[in-house]
DNA sequence: ATTCAACACTTTT
DNA sequence: AAAAGTGTTGAAT
């Protein structure tokens, strides 16, 4: 379908994304390893509705998916695997909207929410996260909740940077962030 | 550039 | 119930 690093500048970055809740949601969830412009991806779905996305960097196959079922795991304990390749294609570059659904604890969700909110090409330090949550005095366990984020990209925790212009850090790694930006930033 | 303490929230003991 | 661990920050070195 498309290669690694293959298409970039056909990446739908102004992707619609549709948020429900989780009640939308019930039985199995199906997940798989797919290219995508940023590496193999793991895609975990449930009743059709994207519930994680995670990159392959330096950790293996094994312990990512074992990582994000775990994460995922309040929801149910049912895992099958799938083929996620036109999954992987309708998330990167089709110009579709892409239904999500997440939960976490109270913080989790606000931040998550805010992260949402991050327009394309633009950036947002992790203390300006914390004042939008009214958490301005708890920057560190805002930072915290945004590496927690289970839908990497979509929920763009990328473009969140130390208020010093440096990067910060990454769940997936470094390399992946600073890709992402950079392919942001110049459109 | 590197260290250090303070922040508050979650997770782990 | 207490301690440990954070994708940070600002100040001091």
């Amino acid at each position: 379908m498309f290669g690694v690093n293959d298409n970039l500048n056909d990446l739908n970055f102004n992707k619609k994304i549709v948020v429900l809740p989780t009640d939308q949601r019930s039985g199995p969830i199906y997940f798989g390893w797919s290219a995508s412009p940023f590496g193999q991806c793991l895609i975990l779905l449930q009743s059709d509705i994207l519930v994680g996305l995670a990159f392959k960097h330096n950790r293996t196959k094994h312990q990512i998916e074992t990582e994000m079922k775990n994460q995922l795991s309040a929801n149910t304990t049912h895992f099958k695997s799938l083929n996620t390749d036109k999954k992987a294609y309708n998330i990167f570059f089709n110009h579709i909207p892409i239904n999500i659904s997440f939960d976490g604890n109270q913080l989790q969700s606000k931040v998550w929410k805010v992260l949402l909110a991050i327009p394309l090409g633009e950036t947002a330090t992790y203390s300006h996260i914390a004042n939008k949550t009214k958490n301005s005095q708890a920057v560190r366990a805002v930072a915290t909740a945004i590496g927690q984020n289970p839908i990497a990209w979509l929920i763009p925790c990328h473009r969140v940077i130390r208020k010093s212009g440096s990067l910060g850090g990454y769940r997936w790694g470094l390399e992946i962030k600073r890709n992402m930006l950079s392919n942001e930033t110049k459109i």
